[in-house]
DNA sequence: AAACAATAGTTAAGCGTTTAACTATATTAA
DNA sequence: TTAATATAGTTAAACGCTTAACTATTGTTT
């Protein structure tokens, strides 16, 4: 591969003037400009990134840190989408992507990202901070690494789904279609920061508006505790009209077992669910759900990232949520 | 953070010493090991793996090349199990991953992915190479990239998946159970190398049954076209007692479409589909379909890449397919 | 015409490693 | 006892780039 040397040699100048048009550092001719962008054609010159990178501190680099807990890139659809809004940010600015998945316990993330983190690699991270057990942040405070985070954990900068607000929206809309009788299929909310978010904003609702949650059960996520959550509700309480997920996924499973048990969705049972993954609008019948926008949410959290290497900082972020009113949810038959 | 210099000083010895013992390379005595580790220990030392790649050439990186053409990361679930199955074995063996997903056209991929590749920061490469149009791996071979091929692309080092056999085994699956009146949606074939050789598959198998396809249709891979796609043939083709589809998706889209007409899976019409997804095993009918195993195909891959990276030359890998039969197949009703 | 400023380019130091070539000491063989 | 060898450590060059400090040239101002 072509180097600087070659390059300046070709063009008869030296390599700090090579270097200075290369980088449009004032101070040289149109001529030399030709002459080196010539032998730089020529040779297919392209910057060592290493050496760059060493000389100057600028890898290109950014990671995106997506911790591995229970769950994650594989089984989550969300993370794709978030990962997209990153990818399409970066690429437009020549940066490139790291994808880091630490394991993360109580001790905190694994050895092989502290090293990454610590490794001088790492112009800036964008990190999912969403488990309160630990976090992948505090060290990139230590080694002054800018970091966005994406979630709840404790960062100064971060940018956050409006979490309250998108469950507070989904049982807004079910009492508003007249529902009294509500469950809820959750997951133990020690496992995730934004959920108790979404939660919250569920039962401040229900709460202001008279009504109580019938019943609140805890699934794992996945599609196969929906459903089994859902048959749970509606064994021990019979008389629910309505039934909210804090992910689409466990809805899915929710109105899996309901159609198993011969219910009509949303004629006899009202189902919800929280993400508005794409599957969401394809299924029978679309969900009613509630959109984080997780590409704009990647996106802007790049956004941030980018500010912050220019010396700026930016102002947290909160993303609003959109209600998505679909098919999976009606006034209880009650009503009708 | 800590230098060589500073890690050397502390410990009474030259850079040279210390860059020994961090590498076991032979001569030096237990004490010095041990007063350079102490001083590691207590600076924090972690290598710069800026300098590091300068220097010797090394930068533990790896690029996942997943290239962005109609479809990709973000709507093809199986690529990310493909990348769970990369990252497994990259993390395993301290190696970073970066993700390049760079946009191809006729004319080859993007300017961006061209100054990565010759840029020297990657000691290698994993691409999906399943389009026809264009590959991302001519240019590794120009710039001395190692580069393992995921696909049925032209490259000398390469995993496929058993696409052929795969196809050939649904459809020998369906002729089994007694369907003589079958239909398949694909894509345009010119879209996808790994396609072309399921469909081969497919219409062999039947070719040498003496059964002939009834009906062919051209959906894009979505949920949506395999609803479109199955309503179209349903109408053309009342006869048909199976459709097979060359993703799952279309197979979920053919599946509701069916369904909203009124027919029931797999009573009134089998359907089958070809990946495995992990929603396959849990919609309802639970679907019958191929997995291709997508993690391990990511591991392998990558370990292939790691043989390239040791001087070997890896045997290419042709992996097995697995016909995952389910409740969306049964017998035509004729028969019972 | 002298003094100064702006422009164009060069030289050389430095980024933090790795590693070949070297020196110094201890050990073994003859 | 000497020479050869193995061991332990050092010195310094090299990787390819950026950039501060410098020199040389040209243009402008007084």
């Amino acid at each position: 591969m072509a180097t600087l040397t070659e390059v300046a040699k070709r063009a008869g100048v030296s390599i700090a003037t090579v270097s200075k048009v290369l980088s449009n550092t004032p101070y040289f001719t149109e001529e030399t400009r030709q002459k080196v962008m010539q032998a730089v054609e020529e040779l297919g010159y392209v910057p060592n990134l290493a050496a760059r990178a060493l000389s100057s501190g600028k890898t290109f680099i950014i990671a995106v840190v997506f911790p591995y807990v229970y769950d994650t890139i594989s089984s989550d659809p969300l993370m794709q989408h978030i990962l997209v809004g990153i990818e399409t940010e970066c690429s437009e600015r020549g940066y490139n992507l790291l994808l880091s998945t630490p394991r993360l316990t109580a001790e905190g993330p694994d050895e092989n990202y502290q090293r990454l983190i610590r490794s001088g690699y790492l112009e800036g991270i964008v990190a999912l901070d969403n488990v309160p057990i630990s976090s992948v942040l505090p060290i990139t405070r230590q080694f002054n690494v800018p970091a966005v985070s994406i979630g709840y954990g404790e960062h100064d900068v971060y940018i956050r789904s409006d979490d309250y607000g998108g469950g507070h929206s989904v049982m807004e809309h079910i009492i508003a279609l007249g529902h009294r009788y509500i469950g809820i299929v959750t997951v133990p909310c020690e496992l995730h920061l934004s959920v108790q978010q979404r939660l919250q904003g569920m039962t401040d609702c229900a709460g202001n508006a008279g009504v109580e949650v019938t019943a609140q059960v805890d699934g794992d996520f996945s599609i196969r505790s929906g459903a089994k959550m859902m048959a749970h509700l509606l064994e021990a309480h019979p008389e629910l009209t309505a039934v909210v997920c804090i992910n689409d996924r466990m809805a899915f499973g929710a109105i899996q077992e309901a159609h198993r048990r011969g219910m009509r969705v949303p004629d006899d049972i009202t189902v919800c669910g929280y993400d508005d993954i794409p599957l969401s609008a394809l299924i029978a019948p679309p969900l009613t759900t509630v959109s984080q926008h997780a590409p704009e949410l990647g996106q802007t959290a790049t956004e941030m990232l980018f500010a912050m290497l220019d010396g700026k900082i930016p102002d947290p972020v909160l993303m609003p949520t959109e209600l998505m009113v679909r098919q999976s949810s009606a006034p209880p038959a009650s009503i009708i």
